[in-house]
RNA sequence: GGGUAGGUAGUCAAGUGGCCAACGACAACAGACUGUAAAUCUGUCCUCUUACGAGUUCGAAGGUUCGAAUCCUUCCCUGCCCA
């Protein structure tokens, strides 16, 4: 199975030019995605552009990950019914170096290599360029004709909120990337997800008008999921690279959380299982769903990438005691468990106002857990509240000193998933 | 600059003098059922509040009125058409 084949088998293929499959089984070849600084941490949709190089990589061609100093300062339109908002110069920076590190951990940047990764920055060839060097020698060759025919920017000029000349020229600005690339780096290949598509094809027309050469491209699908919910989102936010952003343990649950018809297409997009491996997944999974097979392979899989093998045990250890009995009273977890599980928020709360006794409502909303007292009423009367993993009944419940936990703790869960540990001080 | 259509809660979107904290949909959160799925059903969903109630909202500021998201004035912002 050869690069192109293997990626439409993993579902990560959506648009292809033509001769694409050639061109990467003729020679060696640079292929490259850009990452917007729009953050300082990437996040799980950037797994898959992340993935698409690592599999580049492995089948022997070069990999390019190229970051958008300038293009960032710009402002991508795809995708975006509004315009953007600019970022400051020393954010974007900031953004910078964070997503260049992550990228690092990734990919094999070992120079010794033939096909060893590099890193570029468009603001290093951006930075010197005039704007009246840009309009004749760049702007010159793409009509406006065209421009306006792609799909980013159309959807803006039918809609309500137009667009401004910056973003309108983001296309251009990209797509010179993608010349640069050519030129300077013998880069014939861009990938990306496919609402960078339009953005891409026109770097590879820029290309063709300017130098009559020939570029390749591939897109992957943008990822959905099944419910129709956002990827990338859990009820806690983002799930970030980041591991001060998004612990391991929240990193592991939004995997194992996956369903089933999200499982079975994520387990070949983000692991690299074969066929064979898959297929009997799949089989053992229908044997039993309730052992979630795809699920844990799948965040085992992902984990380890990302937090490496340590952040993956570290993060099943935790699962286990938060999930694995949850009928086991709270009293048997022992000092060092509360201490030392990561998916949970702390808090801390007064002794003094629990040796006096307080009630629940006020104790949830005293301590920050919940917003705010009628909020913590309303949960409470929902069923949706437990202390030390007895479920509270009763919204005047008082709390006292019996309830704490090796003397200084209170468990609190709000719905199944969602723990806090209150240190009482 | 001229004309015109608009700006309502996280999003979309009703509402055109009192019955409006504002229909509905989606998203979100919680419950039941489950497998820490999905689907379904239920509750919550401006803020605070011991289910009472109180406070602050409908681009902004003023005004008319017993009473305004709804009427008037000025201003700001956006789309479209014309210059």
């Amino acid at each position: 199975m050869n690069l192109i084949e293997e990626l439409k088998w993993r579902g990560m293929i959506q648009d292809i030019m033509p001769g694409t499959a050639e061109q990467l089984s003729k020679e060696m070849t640079s292929g490259y995605i850009g990452f917007d600084p729009t953050s300082d941490s990437l996040h799980v949709g950037s797994l898959v552009p992340i993935l698409l190089l690592v599999h580049l990589q492995k089948a022997g061609h070069k990999p390019v990950a190229l970051v958008g100093g300038a293009t960032g300062m710009v402002g991508d339109p795809s995708g975006k019914s509004e315009e953007r908002n600019l970022l400051s110069e020393e954010t974007l920076n900031h953004n910078l170096a964070g997503v260049k590190k992550q990228l690092e951990k990734y990919l094999d940047f070992n120079p010794s290599l033939p096909n060893s990764a590099e890193m570029v920055n468009n603001y290093d060839w951006f930075r010197e360029m005039s704007f009246l060097t840009f309009i004749r020698d760049v702007g010159k060759h793409i009509t406006v004709n065209y421009m306006s025919a792609k799909d980013s920017v159309k959807k803006r000029l039918e809609g309500e909120n137009g667009m401004s000349f910056t973003e309108f020229t983001y296309q251009l600005v990209q797509g010179y990337d993608f010349y640069w690339l050519y030129t300077h780096k013998n880069c014939k290949l861009q990938m990306g997800g496919s609402d960078q598509w339009g953005n891409i094809t026109t770097g590879t027309e820029l290309i063709r008008r300017i130098g009559g050469g020939e570029a390749f491209a591939f897109t992957c699908p943008l990822l959905t999921k099944a419910d129709g919910g956002k990827f990338g989102k859990s009820e806690k936010g983002n799930i970030w690279l980041d591991p001060e952003k998004t612990s391991p343990y929240l990193f592991y649950q939004f995997w194992l959380n996956a369903t089933d018809a999200d499982a079975e297409k994520w387990i070949k997009i983000f692991t690299f299982l074969t066929p064979e491996e898959v297929a009997l997944l799949q089989q053992q999974h229908q044997q039993d769903p309730g052992a979630r097979t795809l699920q844990k392979t799948l965040s085992r899989a992902v984990t380890t990438f990302v937090h490496g093998e340590e952040g993956y045990q570290k993060a099943l250890a935790d699962t286990e005691k938060i999930f694995a009995n949850q009928s086991a009273p709270a009293e048997s977890l022992s000092e060092e468990d509360l201490e030392s599980m990561e998916g949970i928020a702390r808090f801390s709360y007064g002794a003094d106002r629990i040796g006096q006794g307080v009630d629940v409502v006020s104790f949830l909303a005293e301590t920050g857990i919940i917003a705010s007292k009628g909020e913590a009423r309303k949960l409470i009367q929902g069923g949706g509240i437990s202390i030390n993993r007895k479920k509270v009944e009763n919204a005047q419940q008082p709390l006292d000193t019996t309830h704490l936990l090796h003397g200084k703790y209170i468990l609190v869960q709000k719905g199944k998933k969602n723990y806090y540990l209150v240190n009482i001080a």
